[in-house]
DNA sequence: AATAAAATTTAGATTAATCTAAAAATATAA
DNA sequence: TTATATTTTTAGATTAATCTAAATTTTATT
């Protein structure tokens, strides 16, 4: 039906819309998927073709209807996958993303139903993100970060917004994992440098890495 | 590392090696593939090139121990994912065979391992071809079939040659699953059609399907 | 509004996998 | 041992996905 190529570009112009964005940029898709804008214009034009987007030359690129639910089912499978890998077969968080991102294609109705069964029809995955239900219906974060938080306020984890293993593997040793209470104790006015508290323990975290922590205030 | 289509064609090659043949021929490759022999020899320089197969123009092509491991490998992730499909998924025998064929290929040691032991390491698929083991040792069928029986011996089925939907479901009509136990009552001299007794039923039996059903005799 | 900068598209090549048609080698049969 | 049939390889095209370099369009800046 569609190619593993394809597929991945209509998701990554999926993820680039959440933003809001009316018209997602032949550059931003071409930096996401680490490809050359000249590869992503002869891609928007193939995809144009099945009435998988929507576009005009120069004028960015929207997904149809039709594109959309391939996107949202394919990150359905990705989900689900991943936390198939945590939970059943013991891998940690920061390991299951590019296995998950070969297991995604694998787009076939029934084995996505039976894995969501057999999961137990979980609501997110192993980084706090929505799993879109069988309609493709999908409850997106507010995306509060741990940035946004000021200084006395305490929160829960809830996930993440950047999935390198680099990254979750640093939140693990910090114990800042999902549903890990923080407090925020101070923060540096020149940088945004956090200090906070985890299961009381003092740690120095940077804005780099507070901006991509989801967080729900208590 | 490898490509899905050169993965294929090593497990082909491996395939048909089985019967002791010693270079595989390039129709026979094609014909297993259902692609054209001009592709295969295509494909077979390539593989050579890569040290996968040995290969003299002509003379047929012979997998080398590196190609050997590659095809083991992925027949090891085939066949415990076929596991995973029905003891896990619910999936029926005779469902699972082209998702396997899909989710064989994402060859990552880690994944296979944690699979196998998800599963508690089983020796055999739905169809009752061994699996491999992490080393690669895999214990051959006999290859004794209903076919070779004569009448009044009796045995019990333990694999089939063909996985076909429209075999298998046959076969599950019939009650002739892995582990039903078989006797045969009669034989048509003329073109042996079988009459066997399967759970006190009597069965009618064409050579086509008797002889593609794996039976050990008791 | 004119010019410079940035973003996007087009033109032309490349690589992998496939095909058809024709040529070459091997196997079979008279 | 020739002639015929079969198998296998080569030659030349095609399609998908990618790239670099050049041309075009849009956006930002004087
Ligand atoms: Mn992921
Ligand atoms: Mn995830
Ligand atoms: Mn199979
Ligand atoms: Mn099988």
């Amino acid at each position: 039906m569609n190619s593993f190529t394809e597929e991945n570009y209509l998701k990554a112009i999926y993820k680039l819309s959440l933003n809001g964005v009316q018209g997602v940029s032949t550059n931003a898709i071409a930096d996401k998927l680490a490809t050359k804008p000249s590869s992503v214009t002869d891609m928007i034009k193939k995809l144009a073709d099945k009435k998988l987007v929507s576009y005009q030359k120069y004028q960015g690129v929207n997904l149809t209807k039709k594109g959309s639910d391939v996107a949202v089912s394919i990150i359905r499978n990705h989900r689900l996958w991943e936390v198939f890998l945590v939970e059943k077969l013991n891998f940690k968080w920061d390991e299951v993303h590019d296995l998950a991102e070969e297991l995604e294609h694998i787009n076939t109705h029934k084995l996505t139903e039976r894995l969501d069964e057999f999961l137990g029809f979980p609501k997110f995955d192993p980084h706090g993100d929505p799993i879109p239900d069988k309609d493709g219906n999908i409850i997106q974060h507010k995306d509060v970060t741990l940035s946004d938080l000021i200084r006395g306020e305490k929160a829960v984890v809830v996930g993440v917004k950047e999935h390198s293993k680099s990254y979750l593997n640093y939140l693990e040793q910090l114990q800042l994992v999902l549903g890990a209470e923080v407090e925020v104790k101070d923060i540096v006015e020149f940088d945004a440098t956090m200090q906070i508290l985890v299961n009381n323990k003092q740690v120095i975290i940077s804005n780099q890495a507070s901006k991509n922590l989801i967080v729900k205030k208590i």
